[in-house]
DNA sequence: AATTTTGTTGACCGGTTGGTCAGGTTGTGG
DNA sequence: CCACAACCTGACCAACCGGTCAACAAAATT
């Protein structure tokens, strides 16, 4: 049996198989959880059910109710790192803040789950990913301000707090996630359409960027 | 016995007092474990030990753990409401809005608690407080939403959408309350100063009001 | 085909939680 | 001073929760 063929048997392996689909089901069930009820209010019966398993085989995969939060939330901390891969090689801030915002909206419409999670973990002081928030988190802040303030000493934008300048977009995105049910309900309690999250995006957009005095 | 006598008898009568008293520490220390722990994860015990009275007296003045949950929901939507008084009797955006956020920013720095609270229960899909979305919340919306219409018609600000303009207020403002711990945590683990919360406060205000093309 | 490893699950358990209640204390009106 | 109402609280309970485990099934390995 040469390497080949052992590699592409593990990875093709019906037990391989069944672990990574049962993890994924799980995890999916988990988030929608944690995020509609709490860390305290969920229940390990309950994503169970969601899952469609015994509540015995989550304990198989996950060894505790912490672990399987501590998963969830780290998943959504790196989608929520990578959206930024928008603001690094862009020319200016016109460029860079608008395609960030949109990454962040974008996010926002498709892991409303995973948004709510994280909020509710550090609404709640942070005490699984604490440590992310002082490094990972911290260091990503600090590049992108660094980012920002160049562009600032470039006369390319006004000057402003390129930290609150941050946590305004991250406030403004996040909100259509976190207060998704508050927005549906004071549209008729209707979702947002594409055309309605389309003129949210560009409100955002427009707003901060004439904000930072970018657009005129 | 006069009228005046025993209103005056009833509201400085000890019984009266004792109530009064208590329901305030029981809510007041509510407020802090439903921040922190959230709704399912706090316990009676908690707040109990937190307002410094037995379990069962709580159970005397709040008949359940919901009772309790819907006041101190009740009374954070309460001070919610009031912020928006700086809106009424404005001239134009420049003072209305202006003084919007800077009311709105006070509330996140002196009820942090009560805004995890309510941002707590939208985001868990608000199943005690729905009504008050459906109604209050939207018939406060749709008026404030009229004002920011007429100043735009009078061209006394940019053509932006009333509705996302108001929830990108709602998002940035709340924001240094429901996200106070990371923000505390980037800002090298210390509380905001007087001087940051300023800052704070200006950066939001002179983002929002050039970004609707109030400022220069 | 035998053996080992991995996955599956109903039944069970100790600990915690929201809530109750009986019996006591304190304040109030007559 | 008496009777009634409001307030207080230790002890208790049924329900539920996270987690365990033994016994079994299925797949992989030899």
């Amino acid at each position: 049996m040469n390497e080949n063929a052992r590699i592409s048997r593990i990875q093709k392996g019906k037990r391989t198989e069944i672990r990574r689909e049962n993890e994924r089901v799980i995890l999916e069930a988990a988030e929608k959880v944690f995020a509609e009820a709490g860390f305290g209010g969920a229940t390990m019966q309950l994503i169970a059910d969601m899952a469609g398993l015994p509540k015995a085989n989550l304990h198989y995969y996950f060894a505790t109710k912490e672990d399987l939060y501590r998963r969830v939330v780290q998943n959504i901390f790196e989608i929520w790192l990578h959206a930024a891969d928008s603001f690094d090689n862009a020319a200016g801030p016109a460029e860079g803040i608008g395609a960030y915002i949109e990454a962040k909206m974008e996010i926002s419409r498709r892991h409303p789950f995973g948004s709510k999670v994280w909020a509710s973990e550090v609404m709640h002081g942070a005490p699984v990913i604490q440590d992310y928030l002082e490094t990972t988190l911290r260091e990503w802040t600090d590049g992108r301000m660094a980012v920002i303030q160049r562009w600032i000493d470039a006369g390319l934008m006004a000057p402003v707090n390129p930290r609150q300048l941050l946590y305004m977009i991250w406030a403004t995105t996040q909100h259509y996630a976190d207060f998704g049910h508050q927005i549906e309900t004071l549209n008729a309690g209707k979702p947002l359409t594409d055309r309605q999250w389309r003129d949210a995006t560009e409100t955002v957009k427009s707003v901060i960027l004439r904000g930072i005095g970018v657009l005129v």
